[in-house]
DNA sequence: CAGTCGTGAAACCATGTGGTATACTAAACC
DNA sequence: GGTTTAGTATACCACATGGTTTCACGACTG
């Protein structure tokens, strides 16, 4: 079981938490890119897409290698994995035992009681 | 193909990226509560811990509902399901084509060049 | 050796986050 | 009807985040 206070998952969360970083995790879903290759698709300044790199690290989902002037960027899957393993503790019973209700009362009461946009 | 710059996203993995709104997920999982029994357990006031619930609600993981003046919180399980099925695209990828070779690369080259955390 | 390319670092700014304390509203109970 | 009880709202704080600009450095290139 994967612990709810285990800071590496705070880590990892917060870092797909932005479609920047997102769209980095995807380039380099392709293989090992640059710093430069990560930033230039971005419309931020390059110190910006950088940050978020480390970021990245930090969650240890990106491992650097410095070849030459290059710092070459490369993915790891474990720490995605065990965010995973702690959302697939619950997705399970919510499937099961949720959703199927979910609909249904969707329609049933829809808004009348809370005005929260949904 | 789940988009990286989906906003629905940021809020989802934003709200999983702490552990009290984690803590409030797995309690959830077990059925209903309402604010006090999902704030009690937290070591935090009782207006933090509402926050965190509506952190939860803004990323559609949890739905209330009033009932006389206890509000109930259910989850549910859809924007974990994308949230996860995001993640799912690249894991695959990893899993078959790096990781095999991460254990190998990092004890041949422990720590040479980046005297990065580790 | 000079220049350029890839990157780091620092200073700075606006905004968001996580937390507190406090005051308020509304339902439930005697 | 007054008092708990459940929850909201607001003001305020410290700090983190996400972004910019500017400057510096080391590695290749001609």
């Amino acid at each position: 079981m994967v612990s709810d206070r285990a800071p590496r998952l705070d880590l990892v969360f917060h870092a797909l938490a932005h479609p920047a970083r997102r769209a980095m995790i995807r380039q380099l879903s392709g293989g090992e890119r640059n710093l430069s290759e990560l930033a230039s698709p971005l419309r931020m300044t390059f110190p910006a897409a950088t940050k978020h790199v480390r970021v990245l690290e930090r969650a240890k989902l990106v491992r650097r290698r410095i070849s030459g002037r290059q710092h070459l960027c490369r993915l790891r899957a474990a720490p995605l994995r065990e965010a995973m393993l702690w959302a697939e503790q619950f997705r399970r019973n919510w499937e099961a035992r949720f959703e199927a209700l979910d609909s249904l009362l969707d329609e049933m009461k829809s808004a009348d009681q809370s005005p929260r946009g949904r």
